[in-house]
DNA sequence: TCATAAATGTTATATTATAACAATAATGAA
DNA sequence: TTCATTATTGTTATAATATAACATTTATGA
């Protein structure tokens, strides 16, 4: 913690000692923004649901989303958070973690990318890795068996730095 | 296809030009080998279970192998399957597939790993990756965070050298 | 302001997975 | 061998995740 000062706010903080509003604040404006450029409708259900997505930094399941939008609009069901999740994700703006049919927030909406994560398995934070080099990596292995990528999921569970401690 | 004899038949085949009663088998007698050693018990149920699931390249789903099992015996149950399923993947005998919720034979039970998979949206068949470069790399990533990383989910989905032909 | 397209509402159902308890079968100790 | 114990399978019910299909409402621009 004494380099705490040095480090990058985003990834690697695993959640602690920031301000979370400062994220969810910042998530919101970078979707109203790219959605502005794109010509892409945020809605009131859509942002709502990207703010609950955001409301930490562990994956959330639909039916979790749901529960809370039911207490704000009776009429949500199924379908409205589903059709919610599918315009963010096609947007970037979330990404879905396949081993806990749940979703996250994306750390970099502005640049398009699948994500990998690094996923706490005690406390259920989730940070995306930087993917570059896993990348190239994987696309050279696939190609020396003649395989093209298209699309890939990376999600590795284990322990974050804190609670190694606990 | 020139090269076709050079090629190691379990890896980057690509489940085209192989005798597949031959990777049955195999798999089969592998199973009861390691079942064997290990005093665990290699069922009808269980040993059927993995012999469908061997029946291609393709991962299954835990519904479509109970429509075949149901066939065979009116008892089949969900739960039928999902133990049969557990106790498969406990022995290292087959691997879960995240993105499509199915399960697919493991080409090399004798040595313990989760699997890494490139598979193919086209045909549908799903390979093994060599692990290890890759694997030190997620480690060594994750190491820079602080993270222990504890297991691992990657799936490479694409086209298969044989779908690109086509 | 109206036609069109996009988004949301609504009902129903498909798909994947597990809980809980009962019955049966395998196993080893006495 | 017999019995107690454990592992496996049977059975019913239900939880959890996701989509289909069609109706209604809202936004948008011609």
């Amino acid at each position: 913690m004494a380099k705490r000062k040095t480090v990058k706010k985003t990834v690697g903080d695993w959640a602690n000692n920031h301000d979370h509003r400062v994220c969810i604040g910042d998530a919101l404006v970078k979707a109203a923004s790219l959605c502005g450029q794109r010509g892409a409708r945020l809605t009131q259900i859509r942002r709502r649901v990207l703010e609950l997505i955001w409301s930490s930094h562990r994956p959330i399941g639909a039916y979790s989303l749901l529960k809370v939008l039911k207490k704000e609009r009776e009429n949500a069901a199924p379908p409205t958070v589903y059709r919610a999740l599918d315009f963010l994700l096609e947007q970037g703006l979330i990404h879905r973690i396949q081993s806990q049919n749940a979703f996250i927030g994306c750390a970099d909406p502005n640049h398009q990318h699948y994500g990998m994560f690094l996923i706490c398995t005690d406390c259920g934070n989730a940070v995306e890795l930087e993917e570059s080099k896993i990348d190239r990596l994987l696309n050279s292995s696939a190609l020396s068996q003649g395989f093209v990528i298209e699309s890939r999921t990376v999600e590795a569970a284990g322990l974050c730095p804190q609670c190694q401690i606990n």
